[in-house]
RNA sequence: UGGGGCGUCGCCAAGUGGUAAGGCAGCGGACUUUGGAUCCGCCAUUCGUAGGUUCGAAUCCUGCCGCCCCAGCCA
């Protein structure tokens, strides 16, 4: 069972939640999910969807999904076409879509009506004039010269301003608020600037676009969300938030911060997605180590899991680092029960079995889903010469390894049970070649004499097999925290130079048609997904996500 | 030396005065034609810390320590 359905949930903004409910200060829930259109969605705001969509069908709400593109110089179409299609995949159903750009006209009437009361005025200071007012983190900030022009003044300048009669960076709307405020975010704080660029969607009929603050929580009202949530930066702008809901006296949400998500072994930030991309560390914004929702997807991620990975990790205020093996058992705790099993030999080496006519082709019996009966069973070809992985042989093994080794015995998945009689070297010394014997006896796997094998390994046959492209993934990052870095490093520093291997291998015949996306279990190697690179003739596949392996755990820790 | 937050097991995280849930990871063992899965068991005398209140405190009070966020006309 997934923690999705089974979780009690009881976290902190449920609690208020449940509190504003029983208060009767709201009648019905209602949130939203709002990002900025300028740049791809990843798996931190997976968590955000999960709790803003989650939080409104728990309580028989619903939630928006609003576009907060109230800055034309970061924003574009293109990142609203994206996140529209990830929200989507991700498997949330919005009520109303919206955008923050949809207010703009409804904005400025607010803003005309702040003015009015004395609470909002057009400010002359230039951008480094506006910081140095605006005083430090220990120092109060001073008054604009520009603090007490009239209502009527204001009113003029702030319609010149609207119709285009100053330039850009010149003047901006200001709150009448408090310049000694130990909230920085209360010293008279921006409304309106002026920017002459062309808006994704409004395009050229605005060149003054209101901030944040000013924008945001005038929007959740005019929707009538009942819960704002976002993330922990934002409780210093929660008192900005109710004064301008407060001043325009208008219908007022609750704006909840929690923490937001951060994942070992990889980095959230937008900033550094954006500069994997750009300066090729990574080859686009859905290369499946990406910890974007498209390069997730692409390696092999479902929704699902990724939905019931945001239910195990909860919601609290704590800054937290969620170790990425969470993530990792949350895909494996879906594919384990979904995923068809196949045979694949990623590193191979070639057998030939001795005792096994030479034209002789069986078609073994083998079962596609140990964990579902009714994916049903496929017939395996099975022939003279195979193909099994390296490392699935030592010529000297160590006390624990169960597998081949010269003498000894091992079970070929649903095959025989073969006997390695000989290695064959090249100049090198390299192991090129095994000779094995095989019991005709044990066909299928099990010996009429009853003795057993330590190991069943996997295998293919040669001349059957298809050969397949397979990308191995590791972490993008050597460390669990790349970025808390050390004096001169930048996360760049940290990046693994392993964290993709390219291996040709071969797979059972049964797998050339495999579509794009289609989640297979390499026995014994982990989930593979079909990668969109795949031509016909030449399947490309993603590993998602190893077994858990007790054998390699045992080796690494010595 | 301003303001706002946060500190419960290696990692998440419940708990809101009545004597420390759960998950991940890890460690044992059973089972096993995937060294997978599954099953069983173990894994915080203790809740940053020092005091105080109380019959009783992770929960209330006080002090201290540590960490995070804020000085964009970004969101």
């Amino acid at each position: 069972m997934s923690a999705e359905t089974t979780a009690v949930k009881s976290d902190f903004i449920r609690t208020a939640v449940r509190e504003d409910l029983a208060s009767g200060r709201f009648t019905y829930v209602r949130t939203r999910f709002p990002p900025e259109p300028n740049g791809y969605l990843h798996i931190g705001h997976a968590k955000a969807m999960h709790i803003d969509f989650e939080i409104a069908r728990e309580f028989g709400g619903t939630c928006n999904l609003r576009f907060d593109d109230t800055n034309p110089l970061k924003e574009e179409q293109e990142y609203v076409d994206a996140i529209i299609e990830d929200v989507r995949w991700l498997g949330y159903q919005w009520d109303g879509l919206f955008f923050a750009s949809d207010y703009f006209e409804q904005l400025y009437e607010f803003a005309v009506k702040l003015i009015k009361k004395g609470k909002a005025y057009v400010c002359d200071l230039s951008p480094d004039e506006l910081r140095e007012y605006r005083g430090t983190l220990t120092t109060p900030g001073r008054e604009s010269p520009w603090r007490n022009r009239s209502v009527e003044e204001n009113l003029d300048l702030f319609a010149r301003m609207r119709a285009g009669e100053f330039p850009e960076g010149s003047r901006t709307l200001r709150a009448k608020i408090d310049m000694a405020s130990g909230n920085i975010n209360l010293r008279d704080p921006v409304m309106y600037r002026i920017i002459r660029a062309p808006h994704h969607r409004t395009g050229t009929k605005w060149c003054i676009y209101p901030t944040y603050d000013f924008a945001h929580g005038q929007s959740d009202s005019i929707e009538g969300i009942t819960h704002s949530l976002c993330s922990l930066e934002y409780e210093d702008h929660r008192p900005l938030y109710e004064w301008f809901l407060r001043e325009l006296e208008i219908f007022a949400p609750r704006q909840i911060e929690f923490a937001r998500l951060n994942l070992s072994y990889t980095v959230l930030s937008k900033r550094k997605l954006i500069q994997l991309v750009r300066e090729g560390y990574v080859s686009g914004w859905d290369d499946p180590r990406m910890p974007t929702l498209r390069g997730l997807r692409r390696r092999g991620y479902t929704p699902s899991a990724i939905r019931d990975f945001c239910a195990r990790i909860g919601v609290a205020k704590a800054d937290s680092m969620v170790d990425i093996a969470m993530l990792e058992h949350s895909l494996r705790d879906e594919l384990n029960r979904t995923a068809p099993r196949v045979m694949a030999v990623l590193r191979p080496l070639r057998v030939v079995l001795e005792n096994y006519p030479e034209d002789k082709v069986e078609h073994l019996e083998a079962i596609n889903n140990p964990e579902d009966p009714s994916a049903g069973t496929r017939l395996v070809p099975f022939s003279r010469v195979l193909y099994i992985e390296q490392d699935d042989f030592m010529e000297n093994p160590p006390p624990k390894f169960y597998r081949l080794a010269p003498g000894r015995e091992v079970r070929l998945r649903y095959g025989y049970f073969i006997r390695c009689v000989d290695v064959v070297k090249d100049a090198q010394g390299n192991i090129v070649e095994l000779r094995c014997t095989y019991d005709p006896q044990t066909r299928g796997g099990n010996a009429p004499d009853g003795r057993k094998v330590k190991a069943t390994i996997h295998w293919v046959s040669a001349a059957h097999a298809i050969p397949i492209e397979a990308r191995l993934y590791d972490h993008l990052f050597t460390r669990p925290d790349p970025d808390n870095t050390e004096e001169g490093q930048t996360f760049l520093d940290y990046l693994n130079p392993r964290s993709l291997e390219v291996v040709t291998g071969f797979a059972e015949p049964c797998l050339a048609d495999s579509p794009v996306g289609k989640h297979y279990q390499f026995e014994r190697l982990g989930y593979f997904v079909v990668d969109p690179d795949s031509r016909p003739g030449h399947l490309v596949f993603n590993r998602s996500v190893t077994l858990k392996d007790a054998w390699a755990r045992a080796n690494q820790n010595g």
